[in-house]
DNA sequence: ATATAATTAATAAAAATTATTATTTAGGAG
DNA sequence: CTCCTAAATAATAATTTTTATTAATTATAT
């Protein structure tokens, strides 16, 4: 079993069971994906796998910060294992998210405001280099 | 009537209809709203409103570049006029959703990110003065 | 090995969004 | 100003998405 999983779950005071451990291996080999890409690559592994354990669980791996919701325009939130912070690039085209490094891609001056900060997600939106390519070539 | 609404909805190529106009007054009181909010606000002047009508509405004032989008994590998505690039404060506690000019917020080193960007946006989740406030006053 | 609280599958219920359709209306042509 | 037409609307149905319920199962601490 996937022990880096199961360690996270332990670590997080979450129950091992396979769901969950299935529903993160699920989110790990996607990168990012939504409720239903995760259903549905969850039951390869799971057949018997209900939809609300999906729910219920997305719920309470984001409560124990194991996860992260990535909120998009136009598309239903993904999901995400928690990492170092970094930034998304989203194509307006195809909805394809992908991570990129937030070093040396913006810096923050927050001395100004008056608000406990807790996270800083940038997300740039435009299109990405395969639809660029099928545009220009008019397919 | 809101004469800055009407030539918006003009310049923008779509019909004048007490409807739409409503919907984006509401919108401009508020600031930013829900699909709820704007429905709610936009009955107080339009009784026979139909929720269909605005999401409707939502939709193809989203298309014409009218409004915008703003997908929040855990919260349903809000809308706003489009206007001058901004960034969002985001309350984690109340939900409250606050512009904040992007001037001297953050420079964005775009050079080396082979991406077409369209659209960067900039969320800042955390905790509002209010919730801060109520926070440490234990109530 | 056992007890127990948590989790799950199955399903129902609720909430959110989209589609359908008959009627009304905005805006252009005459 | 009146008429025409395509677009928009209200009402409602249908669909999709999410949450709640419940009986059975299971992970884990003892």
């Amino acid at each position: 079993m996937q022990m880096q999983v199961v360690n996270s779950l332990k670590e997080h005071g979450l129950k091992v069971t396979p769901q969950r451990v299935t529903i993160l291996s699920a989110i790990e080999k996607k990168g990012h994906a939504n409720i239903d890409e995760i259903y549905k690559e969850a039951k390869t592994t799971n057949p018997t796998m209900s939809l609300a354990t999906v729910y219920k669980n997305i719920t309470s791996l984001i409560e124990t910060k194991l996860l992260k919701e990535v909120a998009i325009n136009n598309q239903k939130s993904k999901y995400e294992l928690s990492k170092e912070p970094h930034s998304h690039l989203i194509c307006k085209e195809c909805g394809s998210l992908e991570d990129i490094d937030s070093n040396n891609l913006f810096t923050l001056n927050n001395d100004k405001i008056d608000f406990d900060i807790e996270e800083v997600e940038l997300n740039i939106y435009g299109v990405c280099n395969k639809c660029k390519d099928k545009g220009t070539s008019k397919n």
